[in-house]
RNA sequence: GUGGUUGUAGCUCAGUUGGUUAGAGCGCCUGAUUGUGGUUCAGGAGGUCGUGGGUUCGAGACCCAUCUUCCACCCCA
C-alpha cells in the first residue's frame, strides 16, 4: 500500500452518521435563532491577517493559523530580517492572510464594512468553522464550528435577556436540560478591581479569578501575587469575589461593600435588571458567578458562560462588547453575542446518548435492479414514490440480488421493491418489508399509496 | 509554546526477559441459497508492526528523531 493518507492534526472527517448528528445540532440552533428574528450571514474562511492580529491578546495571536503568501514570497523579505530568524518579525512579511480564529471579530469587520446596507439593531447568526493552532485535547480541536448569535447596534438589556432565553431553548431542544448558565458583569469585576486598587492589573486579575473553580482561592491568590499584584488588593478582591448565596443576596452584599464605586453599581443594576426580566423557567437555570471573568478583553458588560457537570470546559460563551467595531473605525456600536461550541456539544451529547435514533433518515424505499428494462420502469416508479414525499432510490447496477439486498439492509432502508421480468409483464411489484421480512405483490398503480400507508 | 502518553489487519485489541512463518474477535469477500438482506454453516483475502535512522548474530519489543493520538498546563468553543 502507498503511504496512508491522513488529515492535519486536530481536524476530523465525519462519516454520514456523525454528520447527521452534527446537522441536528446546527438545525436546532438555527431554528431557535431564526424564531427570534436573527438572520444568517457568512464570512470568508480567511481574513486579512491585520484584521485578526491584536484582537485576542498575545496568546491569541500565537494561535492564529497564518497563510503563507503565494508567489516568490521570500524574495521580498529583507535580508537582515531573514538572517535574524525572528519568526514573529517575519510573520507580516510572509503572510498577509489568516484563517479566522472566531466569528465575532470577522462579524465586527463585516458590520463596519456593510454598515450602509444593514439596518440596526442588526441581529445575525453565523454557523461556520473556525481554526486555532492550539494543541488538541479533550473537547479541543484545531478546526471546529461555532454557532454565533449577536445583536449589534442596541444597548438594551433586553438583548441580554433574549440571548439567555435562546441559550435555554437551544439546549432544552437538544435534550441538555441540566446545563448551568453562569452570568457576571465586567463592570462588577472592574468595580472590584477599583475597590481593591487593582485597576491597573485588571486583565491579569480576570484571567486569574477565572480559574477559581479549578485551582481554588489559594491558587488564584498565588498566581496574582506571582504576577506582581499587590497582596493587600488581592486579598480584598478575593474576599469580594468569594461572596456566596442566592443572586439577590450576593448582589446586596456586593453593593454594600462597594460604596462609592460607580462602575460596580452600574454592573449590579444591569445584572438585577436582566435577572428580573427572565421568564421563571429560565431564571432557575441562571446563576450569578462573580468568578466568571472570560479571557477575551473586548467584553465590557454582561458575560455569559454555559457549562455542564460532565464536560471539562464551557460549551457556550459570550458577552456584551461596547466597542468591538471601534477598532475598524465605527464607534458607538454596542453589541452582545454568544457562541455555541458545536463540537463540544456533540461530544457531550454523544457521551450522554442524547441524539434521537431516527436522525439518519436516509432512503426509505429501494428498487432492486434486474436489468435495463426493469431498472427503467423502477426509475419511473421511484419518481412517483418521491413525488409522494418519500425518499427512494434505484440500485444503479444490476448486481447480484444478494448484494443489492445487503446494501438495502446496511443502509437501513425500510422497503425493497422488486420489478423483474415477471412483475414487468404483470404490472405488479413485489414489495418486501426489511423489518418484518414479509413480502407482497401489489399493482404498480397502487405502489405509492401502499408505501405511504406502510411508512406512516 | 511546555510536560506526559499512544501507534500491531478496515475496527477493537493480544503478542512473555529481544529468538522460527505476528495472532484473536468483529467487519469484509466467496459459497451453501445463480429472484431475497438480517440469523446459521463452510471457506478465503487482508499486516514491509506510524515513519526514518541506530544498537544487535537477530528488533513488533531496546535507543534517537519525526509524525500522529489522547491527557495536563497556557489559553479557550
Amino acid at each position: 500500500m502507498a503511504n496512508k493518507p491522513s488529515i492535519p492534526k486536530g481536524t476530523r472527517d465525519f462519516v454520514p452518521e456523525q454528520s447527521s448528528k452534527r446537522q441536528f445540532i446546527f438545525d436546532t440552533a438555527r431554528s431557535v435563532f431564526q424564531s427570534f428574528g436573527y438572520q444568517p450571514i457568512e464570512t470568508p474562511a480567511m481574513e486579512n491577517l491585520e484584521t485578526l492580529l491584536g484582537k485576542y491578546g498575545d496568546e491569541g495571536d500565537r494561535l492564529i493559523f497564518k497563510i503563507l503568501n503565494n508567489g516568490d514570497y521570500l524574495s521580498k523579505v529583507d535580508d537582515e530580517k531573514l538572517r535574524q530568524k525572528d519568526s514573529n518579525a517575519l510573520v507580516k512579511e510572509l503572510s498577509d492572510r489568516a484563517l479566522r480564529y472566531d466569528l465575532t471579530v470577522p462579524f465586527a469587520r463585516f458590520v463596519v464594512q456593510n454598515q450602509n446596507e444593514l439596518s440596526f439593531p442588526f441581529k445575525r447568526y453565523q454557523i461556520q468553522p473556525v481554526w486555532r493552532a492550539d494543541r488538541p485535547q479533550k473537547g479541543r480541536y484545531r478546526e471546529f464550528y461555532q454557532c454565533d448569535v449577536d445583536v449589534i447596534g442596541s444597548d438594551s438589556l433586553l438583548n441580554e435577556t433574549e440571548l439567555l432565553c435562546i441559550i435555554d431553548q437551544v439546549f432544552s431542544k437538544l435534550g441538555l436540560d441540566d446545563i448551568s448558565i453562569r452570568i457576571n458583569n465586567r463592570k462588577i469585576l472592574s468595580g472590584i478591581a477599583e475597590a481593591s486598587g487593582l485597576s491597573a492589573y485588571f486583565q491579569q486579575m480576570t484571567v486569574a479569578i477565572d480559574k477559581l473553580d479549578k485551582i481554588g482561592v489559594d491558587g488564584v491568590k498565588e498566581e496574582m501575587i506571582r504576577n506582581g499584584l499587590p497582596e493587600a488588593g488581592v486579598k480584598k478582591a478575593l474576599n469580594l469575589i468569594n461572596l456566596t448565596g442566592d443572586a439577590e443576596g450576593v448582589l446586596n452584599m456586593l453593593a454594600g461593600a462597594m460604596t462609592g464605586v460607580e462602575e460596580a453599581f452600574r454592573g449590579i443594576d444591569e445584572v438585577r435588571t436582566v435577572l428580573k426580566s427572565l421568564p421563571e423557567s429560565t431564571r432557575e437555570k441562571v446563576k450569578i458567578d462573580l468568578t466568571l471573568a472570560r479571557g477575551l478583553n473586548y467584553y465590557t458588560g454582561a458575560i455569559i458562560e454555559v457549562g455542564h457537570s460532565e464536560f471539562p470546559s464551557s460549551i457556550c460563551g459570550g458577552g456584551r462588547y461596547d466597542d468591538l467595531t471601534g477598532m475598524f473605525g465605527l464607534s458607538d456600536m454596542s453589541g452582545i453575542g454568544i457562541s455555541l461550541g458545536a463540537d463540544r456539544i456533540y461530544d457531550l451529547m454523544e457521551a450522554k446518548n442524547l441524539f434521537p435514533s431516527n436522525l439518519d433518515a436516509g432512503t426509505q424505499v429501494m428498487f432492486v435492479n434486474f436489468g435495463q428494462a426493469e431498472a427503467l420502469k423502477s426509475f419511473e416508479l421511484a419518481s412517483e414514490v418521491r413525488a409522494s414525499t418519500m425518499s427512494a432510490e434505484v440500485y444503479p447496477d444490476s448486481a447480484k440480488m444478494k448484494k443489492q439486498m445487503k446494501y438495502a439492509n446496511d443502509k437501513g432502508i425500510s422497503f425493497v421493491c422488486m420489478i423483474g421480468a415477471e412483475e414487468l409483464a404483470s404490472g405488479t411489484v413485489a414489495v418486501k418489508s426489511m423489518g418484518t421480512g414479509e413480502q407482497e405483490n401489489i399493482s404498480m398503480d397502487a405502489l405509492s399509496n401502499f408505501l405511504k400507508e406502510k411508512l406512516k
